[in-house]
DNA sequence: GCCCAGGTGGGTA
DNA sequence: TACCCACATGGG
């Protein structure tokens, strides 16, 4: 399985080129942007984003001093502005009254347990958690998402899993824990997603993963 | 007008 | 546990 796998990520390797993710300039703009892509595509975040730049908002003090009514608007382009204020508002609170607005400090906790207190803010589900481990903390923590799913589940390896847990789990026992690896595989299975294994009308015939794909399409 | 986009929390059976 | 729903804007 390990073999199939660095398979798949040489194809995409090969399709892509290497992917230089997180697209942020600083650790706090990355965890903000983790929030506000949820269910989301990145197009909307960036006008987000820059609105926030503009007002001296990607900042957790700044943000932990405003009034959710006024994050709401800034944030407004990437829908659920109400809940994803609210979101913002519990990170930045958590950054800044539980750990002093010390970022590298919160970032370098072990990874199980930097995990756990992520998941304990209100709005920090399982993917932004892992978002923030592996494209903040820079530490080894498998990012599964709608894209990998939905690629995993269309390649036949539903027997790795078909949940976040599951997969995630069996991914980090079969590859070696390497957080480069994790951010360009999770980065080039979301190319793949947006580009041919879309979700409905995937691009099969010019998909680069060619027969490797078991889901029909090549038949 | 309709579908989709790098989720999460709350409610119900 | 396993669904269902609310949350909401912007582009194709």
């Amino acid at each position: 399985m390990k073999t199939k796998l660095m398979e798949l990520y040489d194809l995409l390797l090969a399709e892509f080129g290497p992917q230089q993710w997180w697209p942020a300039d600083t650790v706090t703009e990355m965890m903000i942007g983790a929030v506000l892509t949820q269910a989301v595509s990145w197009r909307n975040v960036e006008k987000a984003i820059n609105n926030l730049h503009c007002q001296g908002a990607l900042n957790f003090e700044v943000i932990d001093g405003m009034s959710q009514e006024s994050l709401a608007h800034l944030i407004k382009p990437t829908g659920y502005y109400n809940a994803k204020a609210r979101k913002l508002k519990e990170l930045a609170r958590f950054v800044v009254r539980e750990h002093g607005n010390d970022l590298d400090s919160l970032l370098s906790t072990p990874l199980e347990e930097l995990r756990r207190q992520l998941l304990g803010v209100w709005g920090i589900g399982p993917e932004t958690a892992d978002c923030i481990i592996l494209y903040g903390a820079k530490q080894p923590s498998f990012v599964i998402d709608a894209y990998t799913l939905r690629i995993f589940s269309r390649l036949g390896l539903e027997a790795l899993g078909t949940d976040y847990r599951s997969l995630r789990r069996r991914l980090m026992e079969i590859l070696p824990l390497d957080p480069g690896l994790y951010q360009d595989f999770h980065a080039l299975l979301v190319s793949l997603g947006k580009n041919f294994c879309r979700k409905s009308v995937p691009l099969c015939q010019q998909c680069p993963l060619g027969n490797i794909c078991k889901t029909g399409c090549h038949q």
